[in-house]
DNA sequence: ATTGACTGAATGAACGTTCAATCATAATGA
DNA sequence: TCATTATGATTGAACGTTCATTCAGTCAAT
């Protein structure tokens, strides 16, 4: 362990595996110590509690996010492209990273989850706002507020990759493709001629 | 108590009451025995365990949410007409009972969702994915895999319901409104040009 | 007298957290 | 250079609490 901070991050790292193997219940200040290879009182050096524990791996996720996405986003193309490879983007990174999407997914409805938490700046909603607001710019997507659009996309991609993995019994034998989602929504949000939807 | 039966749902409807005010971490056996008027020993006379009654409360869920929404449906109507009486009944459904949209949430993320109970039938499940096959039987939808638009709409409308409450303070300072998203959907799956005039 | 639901104190496992003791490293002084 | 001290991270056994579950005994209804 060369510093502070990587220990820091691997105490994280530690609690996200724990998170996607046994979900938010199994997740004991024990384990976490033991899968980090640190004794249970060293996490008390790095984080107050528990709670400031969970937060911490929040901010750890939503910035892992912010990076591979905003990375790969070319703003140059057009928005329709743009808006399918944040689809793709989004779920590829959920997939190849499920113990942070399992977290983040169970984060969002927990009461560690704050108001306070919520007011905090998060630079990843602030990438995501700033990106369909770009696409309203260029008139590709309707006038809708980036926070909703931005809501409904990413709770889209969520749920869809959860239920892939919940589901995927059921959905092989059923023969369902959840590739469908992304353009049903994309009709949804889409600039059409004429434009009198509603 | 009347009879047993009795007994049994208000051990369920405690339970539920003490998901909506505490989370899923905060409805030990001891207050679900103690919310019942019953002793903690009690609850294992009509159920195995723990895990045996957060079963019996998604099987009470899904029940009350198929008799509800299929007493307001009208297979009489236009499916559009249909569709958006669907969206609101379910989120009236889910704002008029927050124990059940709490817990239901919860508990499709959670370990207690195994492939046996997914696998076992589940009238609302069945309910919903009749629904949207009814709207493709009359060209008012697109042909799409009934059980990805039942994930679709469902998990829309879970979502909103959610986010409404969860983000309340920051949604009403960015003036949001919500109400969009059900169009939006509408907008992704209805049939552009539908087809049987006749 | 018999049955079976019901009780609630008791049990033991699991958990978050603490803290006295230990250790590695850096700073100091001769 | 080397011995001594100071600093602060690290340890893990121990603590107090909470939890699901059990079971010997009670009670109500037949």
């Amino acid at each position: 362990m060369e510093n502070l901070l990587d220990k820091k991050q691997s105490i994280i790292e530690s609690a996200l595996e724990l998170v996607h193997a046994n979900g938010f219940h199994g997740c004991p200040v024990s384990q976490v110590a033991k899968n980090a290879s640190v004794a249970a009182g060293t996490i008390y050096t790095y984080f107050e509690n528990k709670e400031d524990l969970i937060v911490g791996i929040y901010d750890y996720a939503a910035e892992k996010i912010t990076s591979y996405m905003s990375e790969r986003d070319d703003a140059s193309l057009d928005f329709e492209t743009r808006f399918f490879n944040y689809w793709h983007n989004f779920t590829e990174f959920y997939e190849q990273h499920p113990a942070i999407h399992g977290f983040y997914d169970q984060f969002l409805n927990s009461p560690f989850n704050s108001e306070e938490v919520q007011n905090k700046p998060n630079r990843w909603h602030e990438w995501a706002h700033r990106f369909f607001q770009s696409g309203m710019d260029e008139g590709a997507i309707r006038e809708t507020n980036p926070v909703v659009l931005s809501i409904l996309v990413n709770t889209n991609i969520n749920s869809t990759v959860k239920i892939k993995k919940n589901f995927k019994t059921k959905l092989a034998k059923k023969n369902v493709n959840l590739e469908e989602i992304s353009h049903l929504i994309w009709a949804g949000i889409k600039n059409a001629e004429p434009k009198n939807l509603f």
